[in-house]
DNA sequence: GTTGTATGCAAGTGCGTGCTTGCTTATGAT
DNA sequence: ATCATAAGCAAGCACGCACTTGCATACAAC
């Protein structure tokens, strides 16, 4: 076990940010919610700034949200169950996501830890459809950039907004895999590839 | 000509808070930047948080972002064409909105400015669709609803992200026409509707 | 047993910030 | 001429906050 107190002082930190960013939350705060004596945190981290950078580091976006297959069977399944996770990946830190968005202005360090995160989906989801495309799913001038942006834009716009207008959403059960067939479809996804596949 | 100290408040208060947020942004810094002394400022409207939210109210998202033609004759230059309107002004007041989505947590008044007219816009493209649908350009089955998210979402997370990661988009000139292409077929978009009606 | 390292505790410093007070000045209506 | 209203100005208050200092304590290594 190392140092289980530097642990403590940025999950906390990092769960404050999520709820007050970076102005609105205090190092007495956090040492606090840490269990820690407010010196300490400054006797590890030197200063709050370093502290929280730090603990966006560590606690930030995930940058494996999730696998697509390397060969396409179902893609309308396999790309419904990926936008149902990543979804929900989302949501999960999304509060996260708003400050470290608020505070881009400021230190441009903290939009870092969400962008790395966010390359990393749309790298997924752009290779997973440069694969239908080759493997004949969609035809050859299918603009996979632009439809694997559109997927991933509409996955974190739900999980941003859906909170504050939720009248605007279809529910939450069927909308990421509506995006998904959307998205396919709006790139001449051909289902009938997959039956002649499924057939053979 | 009405109360002008009043309105140099107001717009130095919003474009502060565009830039530093609501902790961010101080009384003082305020009136400085409307060329007023800062007890004006408290003596017009009594406390920092009406200020702000009354900032919000009057230079927030405008609701009228631009109109869709009532009966459609041309869906992918139409739609292209609001397309870029609406990117352009959301790009235009991105800051702010940032600001209000992190503020949310606390000021829950704060995304109501925008969310009011994300509500138009989503209201906007959703009618146009079903007229798209009524007219048949598409479908009777189409998800217009799901599709017109799709292409907020796109605008939006366009106007968001593009600053912190650009070489995931497509360049600024076309992007939003493909996301207005992309929708369209996403939802079975026939252009040879187009073409009898303009032969007609 | 001594020494070094990590942490706690109490207190304090300096500064920024929301907001107030008391007073003066200018302007425009009556 | 008088008076009400709006605004400026100087000063300050109370509090929160990042960060520091000095000292005590526990514990582990040697």
């Amino acid at each position: 076990m190392v140092a289980p107190t530097r642990e403590h002082i940025l999950t906390a930190a990092a769960r404050l940010y999520a709820e007050h960013g970076f102005r609105g939350t205090t190092t007495r705060a956090i040492a606090e919610k840490a269990g820690v004596n407010e010196v300490t945190v400054f006797r590890i981290f030197g200063s709050k700034e370093t502290l929280i950078v730090e603990a966006m580091r560590a606690h930030g976006v995930p940058v494996n949200v999730g696998t697509l297959p390397a060969t396409p069977v179902d893609p309308e399944q396999e790309l419904a169950a990926w936008a149902i996770q990543t979804r929900k990946v989302l949501v999960s830190i999304r509060a996260m996501i708003r400050q470290a968005m608020s505070d881009a202005e400021q230190n441009p360090e903290m939009p870092r830890s969400v962008t790395r995160g966010a390359e990393a989906m749309f790298d997924t989801i752009h290779q997973y459809l440069e694969r239908l495309r080759d493997a004949g799913f969609v035809p050859e001038a299918a603009e996979t950039q632009v439809a694997g942006g559109i997927l991933v834009s509409a996955l974190f716009h739900d999980a941003m907004w859906r909170e504050f207008m939720p009248q605007h959403f279809s529910p939450v059960a069927t909308a990421p895999a509506s995006y998904a067939r959307l998205c396919l479809k709006s790139i001449g996804f051909n289902a009938a590839v997959r039956e002649q596949r499924v057939a053979s």
